[in-house]
Parts: structure tokens; sequence; C-alpha cells
DNA sequence: TCGTTTGGTTTTATGTTGCAACCAAAATTT
DNA sequence: AAATTTTGGTTGCAACATAAAACCAAACGA
């Protein structure tokens, strides 16, 4: 399904989760799941891909543990795609995601959705890197180091 | 390049950035930029990607302002690759992405790199989503509300 | 000045995607 | 309960994107 490239047996934590996740319709599919999707043809119409792909890209997303299939607790005979923990563990990168959207590609008053916290409707805060001591953290005062 | 499907004329501030970026190994790039590689060939070199591909993901990062083509300030009269504003602007998303790596891929004691505070050397905080007054939120505790 | 490195482009084989047609099981309608 | 529709896929095929290798010009180093 995915290329077997160098990169995916990397120990490095960015290039493992991009294998895992597979591509950017599963990001969209994991989007929409956040947003209470869980059926196919839901999935189908919301991001409008041939179903041979979502097809594949729901299989994939369940065999890396982000999606499971479960029954349709309701009536029906059906079953539903729904985020494992691991799965809700991309929130932050979403939120990520659709922040630098808003940043980039939403300035001109043009109207677009916006990440509410529910219990006051309020627009959320940005994300922040802090260190241990609570100091706000830019690309320049980090490293990546070894083991 | 990349495909011209409905999801990249969406509004959504989750689905504009993903046909910005371009793919996988556009992140890559972006992740070895942010460490400091900016030379062609050290990107080649790092992640084993064919020379034309990369030519082509380093060309459509430069199209969308993600890095920008600039003299090699010293002696050599090559150009360098380095991150603008806007693409500085993904450092949240790619520190989102290794700190769920290292939550579901690095489990098992295997020694892998970590993100430090430059300062402290001690590694950083995980990402937080807060609301305005300075809640913790989750997936369940946030809506994504209409313009 | 001659060879080597750098930064690509071109060519070609292979893989992936997307569309459309098809299909079976489940639900719904009559 | 029979017929019809909806759901959730699979299959086949044409178009497109990717990967590897060969090639090339400009820059650099000796």
């Amino acid at each position: 399904m995915v290329k077997r490239t160098s990169h995916e047996f990397s120990a490095c934590p960015v290039a493992r989760p991009l294998d895992a996740i597979g591509d950017w319709w599963s990001l969209l599919i994991i989007r929409d799941a956040f947003e209470g999707v869980t059926r196919f043809g839901e999935f189908q119409k919301s991001l409008g891909l041939a179903k041979n792909i979502l097809s594949a890209r729901l299989r994939n997303l369940v065999a890396h543990d982000i999606l499971e299939l479960k029954p349709c607790a309701d009536n029906s005979n059906y079953n539903q795609y729904v985020l494992t923990e691991k799965g809700r563990g991309l929130f932050p990168l979403l939120v990520a995601l659709r922040q630098w959207g808003e940043d980039y590609f939403c300035t001109e008053g043009e109207e677009h959705v916006v990440l509410v916290d529910r219990e006051k409707g309020e627009p959320v805060r940005r994300l922040e890197l802090r260190a241990q001591d609570g100091r706000l953290l830019g690309p320049d005062d980090t490293l990546v180091s070894g083991h």
C-alpha cells in the first residue's frame, strides 16, 4: 500500500507516523472522524473520493490501530469506523494543521469555520510549545537530541 | 503536480494546507529544514529520495512560499533553501507529529531522538490545547463552528 | 586546466489513483 | 414476501505520478 522507502524504518519519530497515517486523504478521514463521521458512505460523501481509495485508506487506518471497526450500536447490522485512543492522539496534529491553515489560507476576511471551546463557545487558544519551566519555545529554541 | 481534487478549494482550514505542503516527502523536507539542512544535496542524502522528486517538491514548497531560495551567504555561488515565516509556522505541526510518534512508535525502551529545550537540555513539554481561560481541551471539548 | 562535486533534467519502467461498472447483503417499500 | 433501493464495498482499466538511472552544465578544487 504505502511504498517501503528507507524512511519508514527510521527511528525518527517524525517519519514513522507518516507511514502509519498513509496519506493526505487519511488525515481528512481522521478529521471527519473527530467530527463524528463514522460510516463508509458518510466519509465518501464528505470527502468525495473514490470508493476503492476510501476502502483502502480505511483498511490501512484500521490496520494501524488508528480507527477500529465496531458494530453499529443501534438497530442496524452495519458497522462503523471510530477513532481508537491512538487515533485520538492525533488531535493536536489536526489542530496544528488547522491553525496554520487559518493563519495563511483564510486571512482575507473570508468566512471560515473555527475551532471553539464547546463549553464557552469561544475560539480556542493557539497551540504553544513550552519548556518544562514554562518558557515559550520557537523552532530555534529547540534541538533534537540523540537518544 | 498535486492533483486538483474537490478538497483543495474547500474553505476548510485543514484541507488547504495539505495541498500547499504537497505530500509526505515535503513534510520530511520541512523537518530537515528546521534542523538546519539547506542544500539540495543535503536533503537528498538525508532523505534518500530520487533527485527528480526532490526537485519537484522543493519547487512546490518554494511556489507555496514555505521555503525560499536564497544565495548562499558565504563564498559559494550555490543557493540554499530556507524556511520562510510561513514555513516556520509549521513548527507546532512537526512537533505534534513527533510527539505522537514518540507516544506510539517508540514505546519499547528503544533509543530515539527527542526534542529538547536548547537552553536547559531538558525534553520539551507536550503540546496542549487550551481554552481562553486555560482549561485543557480534548477532542470532545471542542467543536468546529461555522464562520 | 583537468577532474570532481553540485544541482539539477530527461527517459523509461513501474506503481498508484480515480473513474465507472459491477455485486452481494441489508434495509426499505409495496 | 417480493421488489426496490441503499449501503458497503470489489474489479478492471486508463491516466497519472513516482523511482531509478543516465545524462548534463555550471561551479568548485587541485
